[in-house]
DNA sequence: TCAAAACATTAAACTAGTTTAATAAAGCAA
DNA sequence: TTGCTTTATTAAACTAGTTTAATGTTTTGA
């Protein structure tokens, strides 16, 4: 069960096969159905969680009802709300399954008592925390610098096996504009070919 | 000279005060003159650095030549290049005081030495990291969901300090606009009053 | 399996934000 | 103090992206 999340930790730290059995067995194996949610907003996060199957998204709904997606998670991926979670805060934020899911999750609890028994737990999280960081760091440069439409044709890139399983709305979400002008794009880079 | 980083320090995480001082004896003092630059794009970033004195701006510039602010730093912020720091990889970022300023700086060897040393010291980053995380995704969503207008409005008002030490092209840079179109935002704000 | 709901596309009018250029004001180096 | 560079403002033409609405297609759930 706890294979996919084994090798996730062992691409990040080097950790013994004990300690990391250990770890894993603070985690709940999970399944979550299409469309139902593993957080709304105004819950506090109760959980850290892994993606074994299925594809979540985690969404904000503004004053106007318009939905912003901060990213996806798929198999091997990590979700949470990291600011509700470490505050227990209530959260600004939707998880919602986009598929028949499953996931491992740890409550805050187990993960605090990894962190005081399992030093290099510390570790692991400083470097995915770090990790995602960056990355936001870039999306962020992007959206500041680029079109609508190269950022697209650079998700559709980086992302090939995520785009296929998604529909034009979350994608144009995920962009932040409309799924209007997400079909205008996507006829404009047709007709190129 | 460390007076503020340790008060900083006491803000994230508790530290015996031999313990901090011994951390914060790890750190350089810098003055970093207006203009001159604390790190440019293809160099490794070889530090973290705390800002004691000034202003500095952390920016990329695209491939059309324009600037995108990712973030300020004045009194009592961190600045680095955290990709560049931790995997040792080309900056795509400048680091630039806009203002005559002092920083206090420490090594990537330093630091390694105080993760090794001082557990606490790898909780504290972790604390960081998650923090400015968190900063990031908000300004994401806002920059998904938000007008210029309420971007700029809202900058104002949660750095009014901030922003009177900016040049409205620098503030601009930040709010992902040209600076001709923040004037007429800001003449639209001054007609309203 | 059928009706309802969700989705993708297109068109047309609209608006937020850009571009270029000109002008005046402020800051800075010699 | 002067001249040079940077900055802020304004105008006018332009473009990227939105809004609303209609149409056909696909998915879903009872």
């Amino acid at each position: 069960m706890t294979e996919l999340l084994q090798k996730n930790i062992a691409a990040h730290i080097s950790l013994s096969n004990p300690e990391t059995e250990a770890f894993c067995n603070l985690f709940q194996h999970e399944i979550i159905k299409k469309r139902s949610f593993l957080l709304r907003e105004g819950e506090v996060c109760k959980f850290e969680g892994f993606v074994i199957k299925g594809l979540f998204r985690v969404y904000h709904i503004d004053k106007d009802g318009f939905e912003q997606i901060l990213y996806f998670a798929i198999e091997n991926w990590w979700i949470t709300d990291i600011d509700s979670f470490t505050n227990e805060t209530p959260s600004q934020l939707f998880i919602e399954a986009l598929e028949d899911s499953e996931v491992l999750l740890i409550s805050k609890k187990d993960k605090e008592f990894a962190y005081s028994n399992m030093p290099e737990i510390e570790k692991l999280f400083r470097v995915m925390t770090q990790k995602t960081h960056v990355a936001l760091q870039r999306r962020m440069i992007d959206n500041l610098s680029k079109t609508a439409e190269s950022r697209y044709i650079e998700f559709s890139e980086k992302y090939p096996q995520l785009i296929q399983r998604l529909s034009n709305i979350q994608v144009a979400a995920y962009l932040g504009i409309t799924n209007v002008f997400l079909s205008n794009i996507r006829k404009k880079i047709a007709l190129k070919k």
